[in-house]
DNA sequence: CACCATCACTTGACTAGTCAAGTTAAAAAT
DNA sequence: ATTTTTAACTTGACTAGTCAAGTGATGGTG
């Protein structure tokens, strides 16, 4: 058996790809006193404020132990507050936040643009997405081959 | 300004699926009792062993203190190998590491092509790859934008 | 030959996440 | 009205990684 395929050398690709431009957007958002995975957080809550700890947890595709502790060091810094709300967790931006989020949002939206923007044209960037959307969703209905 | 571009649209979907993909790797190499970090470094070493954990850390593009850290916990379930080599520390596959890839290998490879294989053609494959190719290229000598 | 720089690696203090067992408060059942 | 169940969240023990300060052996220079 070879011990390449397409599909071994995309995933590569892939793997590395989002690695590096997830170190890079780290970097950029230092600024701001933010990581990507906080920045990523925020703008879910941002959207969908108010909401309970559990539908967030979806919405980054994190376990509900990894929000709950993402959180705890938010609310430390003063980004977010938790409420109990009946037997929930109600969470939304305070303030200081919001004002920060006005700032970075536009910055980091073009952060992100220019991985594609600089190398592909727009037919092109149509068709990349288009092609990882279908991976994508095949990828969340996929199982596990079993043992 | 509007808050989404096609490219900021790849990027979630990049993020995302790597994030997941990755997960279902973890859940999958399970039965080995490896995480796809640990065969990422093991296939590494594999390939290009006798290595330095320099040369190694470049390879799973890593920083020098990660790669000490894996590295640890590698030797610890009899992995690998580091002899003191003059300065630098040579690193290579035991007996039990090697017999292991042998088997996983061919597993691990159909695994991450099966995420391809089922929805886009050879054609489309290809697309794909030289696509994220011209885009991974680009992340490695993009600068981050001044503040 | 002693001293200092340098290179390869390690380590302490973090962020970010996982899983599984442990809380806690409200709902339902007896 | 007390007990049990359940849903939402927390926490302990890990893996995996970062950065920056700390080792330790090698090798060049005064």
């Amino acid at each position: 058996m070879r011990n390449n395929t397409i599909g071994s050398l995309i995933w590569l690709r892939l793997m590395r790809f989002t690695n590096q431009s997830n170190q890079m957007s780290n970097e950029f958002l230092k600024r701001f006193d933010l990581t990507t995975a906080q920045f990523d957080v925020l703008i879910q809550i941002r959207t969908y404020q108010p909401l309970t700890q559990m539908e967030l947890a979806e919405k980054v595709t994190v376990t509900q132990g990894g929000i709950s502790r993402m959180l705890t060091r938010l609310e430390k810094e003063g980004y977010i507050v938790r409420k109990q709300d009946w037997k929930t967790k109600t969470i939304s931006l305070t303030e200081k936040a919001e004002a920060i989020m006005e700032q970075v949002m536009p910055e980091q939206l073009a952060f992100q643009t220019s991985f594609f923007d600089d190398v592909l044209s727009e037919e092109e960037q149509k068709t990349l997405y288009a092609l990882m959307s279908r991976v994508h969703k095949h990828s969340e209905k996929k199982e596990i081959p079993p043992e």
